[in-house]
DNA sequence: ATTTATTATCGTAATATTGCAATATCAAAA
DNA sequence: TTTTGATATTGCAATATTACGATAATAAAT
């Protein structure tokens, strides 16, 4: 089939996984990467810094906002794109809850 | 295509992305939370917990233990799985990097 | 040795993802 | 208003993922 039966899990486990999805591809951890290499928002040059083609960057990019994972504001002819706190807090609270839950008495 | 290009990233971006992917579907962010729920190995049960047929679920097992999330023992007739500590750190350490650089200057 | 219980593998169909060329959009600048 | 620069969208080909029925493999129990 190759389609998720997502209604059959619960809200959490949809989310999380939807955020872990986002970052799941190379590209994107690279992008997330080059935002936060530069202190500031960034602004165009995005494009160049990956080897990959400019719509193929507008697609990752895409899909790391539409999981919430970056947000970009459009400045003049340019948009500016930085990483959103939020969606890192969530994933990270997340595995601090599986860490926790280790080491009990297992293997 | 549907290829990701892989030896275009750097080796950690690629190891992130893997970790990430194993997570990046509800059925197996279910599985970890399950393994989690029991403070001890599970063997047998998870099949009867999801709510995928038996080979869906062993494929998903399957993607974690090749991404280093969980680790499978063969108990008697049964296997035992638990999440791997390490590879749960390595996501969380990540996580922490990229938090930490966040809220400088940005948006 | 057969049966039983549990997990893995194979094969296959349906859908999703990745990547890019071509093209569109949109706002500033000329 | 035409050009320019930056990003988005469309369309498509190649590959990957998801799911499951059928079947195999394995080890304990009978």
């Amino acid at each position: 089939m190759g389609i998720t039966k997502t209604e059959a899990f619960s809200e959490t486990h949809n989310e999380i996984a939807q955020m872990m999805k986002a970052l799941a591809h190379p590209a994107r951890v690279a992008i997330i990467d080059y935002l936060l290499s530069v202190d500031a928002c960034i602004c165009g040059d995005i494009v160049n810094v990956l080897p990959l083609a400019q719509p193929t960057v507008s697609q990752h990019l895409k899909e790391l906002k539409n999981a919430g994972l970056i947000k970009g504001s459009i400045e003049g002819k340019a948009i500016c794109y930085c990483v959103e706190e939020t969606a890192i807090a969530k994933l990270q609270a997340y595995l601090g809850k599986v860490s926790d839950k280790i080491n009990k008495k297992c293997c």
